[in-house]
DNA sequence: ACAATATTCTAATAATCGTTAGAATAACAA
DNA sequence: TTGTTATTCTAACGATTATTAGAATATTGT
C-alpha cells in the first residue's frame, strides 16, 4: 500500500533531520564546514570527549551528511558535499529568524543587528576586490587554506597580537570567522579596536557566504 | 564563559533540528506547506491519530516553525513563514542527493530520473504562460486556493475521472501535486495516460517551486 | 613481532521521545 | 445550563538516544 512507501520516504529524510537534532552534532557540522578534520581536532574544538565526538560522527555518517577516509594513522572526516554546508546555513538562518531567544542570545556576540543582505555582501566583495578594505580571516590557518572569502588575508586569532604590524591603521578592516555562532571575529575586533584600528566584523563564514551564492576561494 | 554561550546557541538551533527529526512531523510540515489546516485534516492526511498529530504539532510550535490561531471551534495551524517551506525543500533535496536508499525508494513514484533543473522549471513557466501546456494541480481545491503554480488549473484527483471533459486531448498536460513524496500526480498521470491524454508530471510542489526562486500565485 | 597511536566498536545507564488513553478546556448550539 | 465538538493537556509506557567506560582494530615506528 502507498502508505508504507510514504512512511519509508519520510523516514529517510528524518534520518537527516535526526542528524541535525543535537547541538553537538550541529557544532561538528559547522566545524567540518570550515574544512576536513580529524576526530581529535573536532572533539577539542567542540569541547567534548573524543569518544563522544566519534559517536556523533557515526550518526552524521549514517545520515550521509559526513564522509571519512583513512590517511595513515588518522581518519579524516569531511562534509559529503557543499550542499550540506548550505543546509546548515539555511537551518541556522531559519532558527535565528524564528526564535526570539536565539536572537537575544546572539546579541551577546554581534554588537549591532547585523543581518547581512545581498547588497552588504556584494559591496564588501567589490571593496575587497579594489583593495579598499582588508578582509581578515581569523580562523586557524588550515581552515583558511581549505576555503576562504575572496581576497581575504589570514591571521589566526592566536597569532594576531604578535602580527599586528602586518595590518595598516589607515585602512578599513573587516574580520570574519566560522559563522554567526563563532566568537573569534568578535575577539579580534575587540583587540584591534583597542589598538586604534578601523575594524568591524561580519557574521558570515564561508558556508553562509557560499549559501548566499557568492564565490569562495 | 564563552562555552556556555556557544552551547546555548547550538541548543536553540537544535530545537529546529529536533522538529525535523521525526517522519510524521516532516509529513505534517509538507502538508502545512500546502496551506493552513486543522488538526483533524492533518491527522487524516498523515494517517495518524488526532492526539498524536496534536502532540507533534506542539513540538513544531515549540520550535517556532508552526503557528496556530483559533477560529471559532477550530484551531488552524500554519507554517510560521515561507522560509520554513524552503527549509523543508532544502532538507529533502539534500536527503535525496545524499541517500541512495531514498533515491531507490523514489523510483517507485517518479517514472524517470526527473530532477528538475532551473531550465526545466523556467521553460515550463514560459510554455504555461503562452498556453502551450496545461499545468494541472491535482491537490484538494483548498490547497490550490492557498497557493499554486503560475497559470495552473485545478482538478483535484478525486474529481478527475468525472471532469475529464474539461481537458483537451491534443494539448500537452503537466500534472503536479504536493511535492516529490506525494503520490497524487502519479495517479493522475496513470489515469490520463490510459484515456489517451498527452500527460506527464513534475515532482515539484509549491514549496519546491518557490524555493527555486520562481513565483507562485 | 611488539609497542604506541588514533579511532571505532560494544555495553551499560540515565535521559528523552513517540505513542496511546483519559481528563480538561474552550467555543458553540439547544 | 447542558451537551456537543475540536482540541489540548496530563500521565504513563516502551523505545530510542546521549553519554561514559572498557575492549578491540588498524596503522605506524622500532
Amino acid at each position: 500500500m502507498s502508505r508504507a512507501l510514504k512512511d519509508l520516504l519520510y523516514e529517510h529524510v528524518a534520518r537527516v533531520g535526526k542528524a541535525l537534532s543535537s547541538p553537538k552534532r550541529l557544532e561538528l557540522l559547522e566545524l567540518l564546514a570550515q574544512g576536513e578534520k580529524t576526530v581529535e581536532i573536532l572533539a577539542n574544538e567542540a569541547s567534548i570527549d573524543i569518544k563522544l565526538a566519534s559517536a556523533h560522527l557515526r550518526v552524521l555518517k549514517y545520515s550521509r551528511l559526513v564522509g571519512s577516509r583513512r590517511e595513515g594513522r588518522f581518519i579524516i572526516h569531511y562534509l559529503a558535499d557543499e550542499n550540506v554546508a548550505t543546509l546548515w546555513a539555511t537551518l541556522h538562518t531559519v532558527a535565528t529568524e524564528r526564535q526570539v531567544e536565539l536572537q537575544v542570545a546572539l546579541e551577546n556576540i554581534t554588537s549591532g543587528p547585523e543581518r547581512l543582505t545581498a547588497e552588504t555582501r556584494l559591496s564588501l566583495f567589490n571593496k575587497a576586490k579594489q583593495g579598499n578594505v582588508i578582509v581578515l580571516d581569523v580562523r586557524p590557518a588550515a581552515e583558511y587554506q581549505a576555503a576562504h572569502l575572496p581576497y581575504a588575508r589570514s591571521i589566526p586569532l592566536i597569532e594576531l597580537k604578535r602580527r599586528l604590524a602586518e595590518l595598516p591603521k589607515n585602512k578599513e578592516i573587516v574580520a570574519y570567522c566560522r559563522g554567526p555562532f563563532c566568537l573569534m571575529s568578535g575577539e579580534a575586533v575587540a583587540l584591534l579596536k583597542k589598538r586604534g584600528y578601523k575594524v568591524s566584523k561580519i557574521s558570515d563564514g564561508v558556508a553562509e557566504w557560499a549559501a548566499a551564492g557568492l564565490p569562495v576561494e
